[in-house]
DNA sequence: CTGATCATGTCAGTCTTCTGACACGCACCA
DNA sequence: TGGTGCGTGTCAGAAGACTGACATGATCAG
């Protein structure tokens, strides 16, 4: 049975599926209540850490295609949550959070730190570094090979 | 900055959401030669090395509502790839792979065990073991707070 | 035995995300 | 100079996944 196909109890790429899955939902959970979905928080997030980003940048950093953070940023633009500013090069837009998205990031940027702390907790200084480092390789060697 | 809100760079919970991301990229890739998405690939896996799975519990181990799984195996059941058999308790209907569906999965799984293959070939014995350790931690870690 | 609670399968509607397609601007090279 | 390739922003349609809701059967407390 294990010999050719994957084994779910051993898997690396399953465990991985079931952390990333557990860790959506931790957050949704904690979202919810503000109001906001781990995607619109990603991006704010995005946002705050990197100024003037641009749709197809915040895509990227999001993990979604353009189209996707272009809808979501339509939203957000309408909820005063984020500006677009004037093509600078090409067609290339700036976005930059306004004081009420820096506002509404500051209570979902906590929240989501919280669950961090909960789902790193049991990890040591050096068990978290191994974590980082072994994590990055799979990323790697994944990118590599496309 | 980075003093109160999460850090890109640094955060496990990021590096995690792209290990995954890159992971099911690189599935897709492999999968779309053979006509399959990876929830498609998620539910033949899981029945062949759970023959009998029940709708609910396919859902569980995908990682989806069982709703998404009941149109996904509404679609697979008119492809004949599964087939799904009578009530022996309750309302629960077991579901199994037919030989059509065994076929189809065992070119799919190589497929997807290369990608593991390639993700996981540079890392050692112990390190994918401490990685395994680790992602069970922050798996039990993150359910518990639930 | 009876009522309450829970999990399951399923239908319907909605929301999110993706794929496909187009026009535009930049950079490079012949 | 003109063309080719690439990245970008955006519109439209399709596919995927989710939430809400209902009826049914199992389980357990009283």
């Amino acid at each position: 049975m294990s010999q050719d196909g994957v084994d779910l109890e051993t898997s690396l790429g399953y465990l991985l599926k079931e952390a990333s899955s557990a860790l959506r939902t931790a957050m949704e959970e904690v979202l919810r209540p503000l109001g906001m979905s781990v995607t619109h928080y990603s991006c704010l997030e995005l946002l705050a850490q990197r100024p003037g980003l641009s749709n197809s940048e915040l895509a990227r950093g999001a993990f979604v295609t353009r189209q996707t953070m272009n809808v979501l940023l339509q939203g957000l633009e309408r909820e005063g949550h984020v500006t677009r500013g004037e093509a600078t090069v090409g067609k290339v837009l700036p976005v930059r959070l306004t004081a009420r998205g820096r506002r509404v990031l500051g209570k979902a940027s906590a929240a989501v730190r919280g669950v961090e702390v909960r789902m790193t907790g049991g990890l040591s200084v050096e068990e978290s570094a191994e974590a980082r480092r072994i994590l990055r390789g799979m990323i790697g060697a994944l990118r590599s090979g496309a």
